[in-house]
RNA sequence: GUGGAUGUAGCUCAAUUGGUUAGAGUCCCAGAUUGUGAUUCUGGAUGUUGCCGGUUCGAGUCCGGUCAUCCACC
């Protein structure tokens, strides 16, 4: 569609992992990478500034929400969601299919598109592929996702092959309003389709090759992380990447836990996005150089230490984890703008040393080092659950 | 000093004409969370019902006394 927008730099010898670029009109992305999520056009709790600081490259918003508030008719009256949200770096938006199939009861899907019930005021609305690359043309991100179809999990390979056929269909005429349809914005927006097809090999090879005909700027694989043991996850994403074009981007949707991220870089992913770190420190959870830290927790009510002692974020370097426990228990917002910022910066810093280990050729020693990281899930292995609870019995007992 | 009102979880309050193991919110404690429908959700702990006695098969509830707090009047 456009020209590729990725630069392969580096690819491992003994693994998949890949070190790259991928060059924007805002902004050129180092990957792998990890982009924050700011679904509303605004990462919660946090300033561009502070985006910056951290060095964020990219950061992601939604399609679904942005439409219901503010319009993206207005986004793109405010000169595109950058302008608007005073961030001039990379944007991707996704498109809201993730959020059309998660309204559940409030939502109707033929082959036409999704018809659905606003869930801020019952309204009605509908989402076809075309409605949704317009949408996306105004809100003006540097990435644009295809319109399609999550698969849930468990489904039968009946299921999940009708779900890919809409997607696939989707993502054809999506394509063809790009083609047919001027910019809104002077600037090129990269589009990316997306691999569905649930568990099923079969029709993730299927997905694959209908999607190399269309050939957008990158591929993404969604209906991942949706349930199925992370095991499974970590097989059908190397599955995928065994036959995804090497000259172009990949993206796994919504993963991970920084576990995730290292074991799906070593299999040849090269983008992530997640609401794990940014969830999870609101929620008084954040990660550390030694594990995960439940910073809420009662016997760190007087600790003087930072949250985490080796990291040079703006909250390690002038914050307690007395304090920050403090404004979580006292629900003061500046616990959730240190808190989160602590976790991206931890995801981020994650990212730059995959890309220095990669770049030296030792990315595989380097994960085979790194100290067990729970998300505080239960979906990783046996074996590093068991990690896990070592780990943070020494780390963090009083 | 006299009269009245009120005493139930750390806090704010429920509990039918006396009827199973005295509940709820909050707070506290722990857990969950994977393309944000999320300042969310799940679970747990906590009581000599102010105290002493009485009536009753059975009292947070009725009676007597007592203590505390508040109000009104001397």
């Amino acid at each position: 569609m456009n020209q590729n927008p990725f630069e392969l730099v580096k690819t491992s010898d003994r693994s998949k992992a890949r070190r790259g670029r991928l060059h924007t009109a805002h902004g050129t992305i180092e990957t792998p990478i990890f982009m924050p999520v700011g679904t509303l056009a605004s990462v919660k709790g946090l300033s561009s500034r502070d985006l910056r600081e951290m060095q964020a490259q990219i950061i992601l918003a939604n399609t679904y929400h942005l439409y219901l508030r503010p319009g993206t008719e207005l986004v793109a009256k405010m000169g595109g969601v950058q302008k608007f949200m005073g961030w001039d770096g990379p944007m991707l938006t996704d498109s809201g299919g993730f959020q059309v199939w998660s309204l559940k009861d409030l939502r109707h899907i033929t082959e036409e598109g999704v018809e659905f019930h606003s869930h801020l005021d019952g309204s009605r609305h509908m989402f076809t592929p075309e409605s949704v690359m317009k949408a996306q043309r105004e809100i003006g991100a540097d990435i644009i996702m295809a319109f399609d179809e999550c698969t849930p999990y468990p489904s039968t390979v009946e299921e999940a092959s009708q779900s890919l056929d809409y997607t696939l269909k989707w993502t054809r005429r999506a394509v063809d309003w790009l083609r047919e349809n001027p910019p809104v914005h002077d600037y090129p927006q990269y589009f990316f389709g997306i691999v569905q097809g649930g568990m099923h090999k079969e029709l993730r090879q299927k997905s694959i090759d209908a999607l190399k005909e269309i050939a957008p700027d990158g591929y993404a694989m969604g209906g991942l992380s949706v349930g199925e043991p992370v095991e499974t996850m970590y097989e059908i994403a190397d599955f995928c990447t065994n036959s995804l074009p090497a000259d172009r981007a990949r993206y796994v949707m919504g993963v991970g836990t920084p576990w995730n991220l290292l074991e799906l870089i070593k299999r040849g992913v090269d983008m992530f996005d997640c609401i794990l770190p940014a969830k999870n420190a609101q929620d008084g959870l954040v990660y550390t150089s030694r594990g995960v830290l439940r910073y809420k927790n009662a016997k760190f009510a007087d600790d003087n230490c930072p949250l985490d002692p080796e990291c040079d974020c703006h909250c390690c370097k002038n914050y307690t984890r007395a304090y920050v426990r403090h404004l979580f228990k006292t629900k003061e917002p500046l616990g959730w703008t240190l808190s989160t910022l602590h976790n991206l910066h931890f995801y981020l810093h994650l990212m730059q040393q995959a890309r220095d280990h990669i770049e030296a050729g030792d990315f595989e020693e380097y994960c085979g080092t790194y100290p067990a990281t729970s998300a505080g899930s239960g979906i990783d292995s046996r074996y590093m659950s068991l990690k896990i609870a070592i780990i943070s019995f020494f780390s963090f007992k009083k």
